[in-house]
DNA sequence: AAGAAAAAAAAA
């Protein structure tokens, strides 16, 4: 029997937004199946106006509304309501059939704004009969992408053809009809004609990622119940006394609730520990900032309290309305870990005690960290009414676990710690891009350690800080040295963002040094060096192995604190070896360890040679590799190296009598440089003869000539003095010896080529939220970081009979629960390169227990084979041993043990 | 001919 056809006006609440997959129905309640469309974008909607911070794109709530409330506008089509058949409006559709072409919702709904329901829309665009105010159908288009594009990437298929699907001319009426509801709800005043095409830009990107957040506040179930039909039956009232309340709840249950920050009132306010600022910190208390979006570059030593001038900095641009929040940026998951931990302390001043900010840890592995997941208030469980009224409870840490539970969404907690990673996926065409600009928008991005990349990643960051001051945002860059090519180029690439025609020229050679940018002017101004860190090493190049064995040797009977760093792992572990005798007992550290034992190494290394070691801890000898020039707060008596670009050479003399100290078996700081002789007439072999592995890893041997050169004229490192002309100097490769030319160019052009494989990937602000201008989500992820050589994810395992245990577990038994399963396996990993190993060796008597083992890592764990490995381990002689192939598939046999870390070798036949 | 360290990974 057909059922009778309603009007359109009442058809339209049965077609359904949300449904519930066919298999989990149940078929009991069938009225609550299904949320009805219109309540789902009055639900969206309603989250979008009442997001803090939406009144940043500068529109009416009740235009606001109106945009956002058509973002699904594509669910009307039948290709959409067919997918759950029990759902199917047959009210206004008719009986239900398959017959329908497959379509995504996102393009037919551009579709559908764009060309089909033009006439419909008209009342938003028209300001007055003229037509010299119209709206292009050009601009419009800009807002339709971006609120159709809600599905990570521009809505995209081929348009002209999609055109042709007979449904559209059936639906027409019925989006127009959706149209005017919604008109009623909203009643819009007619979008203003913008007076330039930037501020429709930012209009089109702000709406692009306001959307995205909005629909994934509104699409938690848990926040917004489904609804039966007749409950949209008066849409207005749905919107004002169901959506508008829901969507203010679920805000505040999603830890993005209004938050109001504190006026500055000097950093001792700050930091309680801090009762005489440094002079950086001074600095940046006090020195007038640049009116509008600002960039902020400090330049100043290790220990100089660049971090803490810094937060200054940022809270000052939030307190004066720049800013509503903050995003550190950090080159690692460890050192993101060291600044949460810092910030944990602090973060909370910035704002009003009455307010609760979230501080979110982002990075990919951030739910691994004990103490963050402790944080993490249940969903739901949070209580919104609640407000601390004693000091205790509001210095305490909170973050949503709707935002700590993601990546995506940890950014848009109002502080935000992660690596620089997360920030950067900003700008390029991965999925959901458009959340993370959301995240970042309308805070302070300070961006760490910001020397510390490669060409690549520089490009990215150019990018980045165009981007974000396009978007209004204001950004501080710290480190301990840039050249002055990076820092011209992150500063013209911010000011590029602001729209500046003559970007200004950076000139100051100064150290310390502040780099003030506005849109007006810029500013260099150097500042003081703390006093302590004042310093002067010599410097002595060395160009034989024995003399650096026998300088150790020395050193270690003297009982001093003495480490080489090595630039391979092989290196490191060959020279521990050759140093041990029954007196030197060498420590070993290196990145080729599973991570629980790393990190054994590491608290061992920092207990020994830490600020506050004992005299006996610091008799040891310790040979590294340059994971020693990262963060570790260590210092030696006497410290070697191996030859390393400048930068690096700098980093690591960092960490030569560092403390200070009452008395040293060794007093003088002198830093020894195993390094080949510098001559002119050197030959091209001029560093792999003489360290054949250093040539593989630093494969400029011009660069590393030049800076062996300049420091055997130069003869030490003087700080704060002439840190900047060694950089400099260094950099500059235009006189190097013949021989060593090719590789320079050749590094040159793989800088070139780097470059410019960025640029290419970037998403171009300009070209808006636009599916053909970027690679958006094409079959490879568009990466952050280039490889230069792929590695595989080696996973220890101990096996047992039929039991597979990961490493960690074996090491430490309280990871044997359940719940630390995963943490456990993260804790046994090994990067490797794949040339040395592609493959583990699995006995077929093992294999159903490796299987089982595997059943517990995550989708793509299991699903990238050949990315991550699964090693099983058995006992022998000297540790723990197993097998495999490399690269060129031979046979290898794998040695681990906790002194020297994994090695892999060639595998005797026979 | 040699090879550090570092990050990311679904869906609305």
């Amino acid at each position: 029997m057909a059922e009778a056809k309603m009007n359109k006006t009442d058809a339209l609440r049965y077609f359904w937004g949300k449904a519930h997959p066919e298999n989990q129905m149940q078929a009991s309640d069938s009225s609550t199946l299904m949320h009805p469309l219109i309540a789902h974008v009055l639900d969206v909607a309603a989250v979008a106006i009442l997001l803090p911070g939406s009144d940043r794109l500068g529109l009416d709530n009740r235009q606001l509304g109106m945009l956002i409330a058509l973002h699904d506008i594509g669910k009307l089509m039948p290709s959409f309501q067919k997918k759950v058949p029990a759902c199917w409006p047959k009210q206004g559709l008719g009986s239900y059939s398959e017959n329908y072409i497959e379509s995504r919702h996102d393009a037919d709904g551009f579709l559908l704004l764009s060309y089909f329901c033009a006439e419909a829309l008209d009342s938003l665009f028209k300001n007055s009969d003229d037509a010299q105010l119209d709206w292009l159908e050009s601009e419009k288009d800009q807002l339709w992408r971006a609120v159709a594009g809600h599905h990570g990437k521009p809505a995209a298929c081929d348009w002209d053809k999609r055109k042709q699907d007979p449904s559209f001319k059936f639906i027409a009426p019925y989006a127009q009809q959706f149209i005017q509801i919604l008109l009623k709800v909203f009643n819009p005043p007619a979008l203003p004609l913008f007076h330039s095409p930037d501020c429709l830009r930012r209009l089109e990107w702000q709406l692009a990622g306001l959307t995205n957040q909005a629909d994934w506040i509104g699409s938690q179930k848990t926040w917004f119940p489904y609804v039966t039909p007749d409950a949209v039956m008066d849409a207005t009232a749905y919107f004002w006394n169901h959506a508008l309340p829901h969507a203010q709840k679920a805000i505040l249950q999603a830890g993005l609730g209004p938050v109001e920050v504190a006026s500055f009132q000097g950093i001792e306010r700050l930091f309680s520990h801090i009762q005489k600022p440094s002079p950086v910190q001074d600095v940046m208390q006090s020195v007038a900032l640049p009116d509008g979006p600002a960039l902020v570059i400090i330049e100043d030593m290790t220990g100089s309290g660049k971090t803490e001038a810094a937060l200054v900095t940022a809270h000052r641009l939030m307190a004066s309305g720049r800013a509503s929040g903050l995003f550190v940026a950090l080159p690692t998951m460890a050192t993101a870990h060291a600044m949460y931990d810092r910030l944990v302390e602090a973060y909370r001043n910035l704002f009003l005690p009455s307010s609760r900010p979230s501080l979110a840890l982002a990075h990919s592995r951030a739910l691994l960290d004990e103490r963050f997941v402790s944080v993490l208030a249940p969903d739901d469980a949070l209580d919104v009414t609640f407000i601390p009224d004693d000091r205790a409870s509001a210095a305490e840490i909170c973050c949503s676990a709707w935002l700590g539970r993601d990546s995506r969404r940890a950014l848009l907690a109002q502080v935000g710690v992660g690596t620089i990673d997360q920030a950067l996926m900003a700008v390029l065409p991965v999925k959901f891009a458009t959340m993370r600009q959301a995240g970042l928008a309308g805070k302070v991005l300070l961006v760490d350690e910001c020397h510390a990349y490669d060409s690549y990643m520089q490009e990215e960051m150019a990018a980045l800080l165009r981007f974000h001051a396009a978007m209004g945002g204001s950004a501080i860059l710290l480190s301990a040295t840039l050249t002055g090519a990076v820092r011209q180029k992150l500063t013209t690439a911010f000011q590029d963002g602001l729209r500046i025609q003559e970007t200004a020229t950076l000139s100051s050679a100064a150290y310390p040094l502040v780099t003030l940018v506005g849109a007006e002017n810029v500013l260099e101004l150097p500042c003081n060096a703390r006093d302590e860190l004042k310093r002067t090493v010599a410097v002595h190049l060395i160009s034989d192995e024995a003399s650096v064995v026998h300088i150790i040797k020395d050193a270690a009977a003297k009982n001093a604190a003495v480490a080489w760093v090595r630039n391979s792992v092989d290196d490191v572990i060959a020279s521990a070896q050759a140093l041990t005798t029954d007196s030197i007992k060498p420590i070993v550290f290196h990145a080729r360890f599973a991570m629980i034992d790393r990190l054994a190494i590491e608290r061992e290394v920092l207990r020994r040679f830490g600020a506050k070691s004992s005299e006996a801890d610091r008799a040891a000898v310790l040979i590294a590799s340059p994971v020693l020039q990262e963060s570790l707060d260590i210092d030696f008596d006497v410290l070697c190296t191996d030859i390393a670009p400048m930068d690096l050479v700098i980093q690591r003399a960092g960490r030569l009598q560092r403390h200070k100290r009452n008395k040293r078996p060794i007093e003088s700081e002198e830093l020894y440089i195993l390094s080949p002789v510098t001559e002119k007439n050197v030959d091209k072999n001029w560093i792999s003869h003489f360290l054949p592995k250093t040539a593989g890893v630093y494969r400029n041997a011009a660069l590393l000539w030049r800076t062996a050169d300049v420091l055997k004229h130069e003869k030490e490192i003087k700080s704060p003095e002439n840190i900047r002309y060694l950089i400099e100097q260094a950099a500059d490769l235009s006189d190097v010896p013949e021989a060593l030319m090719g590789d320079r160019n050749s590094a040159e052009g793989r800088g070139r080529a780097e470059k410019g494989l960025a640029m290419q990937n970037v998403l171009n602000y300009e070209a808006g939220y636009a599916p053909d201008v970027a690679l958006w989500e094409s079959d490879i992820r568009t990466p952050t970081r280039l490889e230069d050589e792929p590695h595989v994810t080696v996973r220890l395992a101990i096996i047992e009979g039929q039991t597979v245990r990961p490493w960690a577990a074996f090491i430490d038994s309280s990871l044997e629960t359940q719940h630390q399963q995963k943490r456990a396996w993260a804790l046994s990993e090994v990067s490797v390169r794949r040339k040395q190993l592609a493959h583990c060796l699995i006995p077929p008597e093992a294999k159903e227990a490796a299987s089982r083992a595997r059943s517990v890592w995550s989708w793509w764990e299991r699903e990238a084979e050949d990315q991550f490995l699964l090693l099983l381990l058995t006992p022998n002689e000297s540790g723990w041993q197993g097998s495999g192939r490399n690269g060129k598939g031979q046979d290898v046999v794998i040695q681990y043990d906790q002194l020297y870390g994994l090695q892999i070798f060639p595998a005797i036949s026979g």
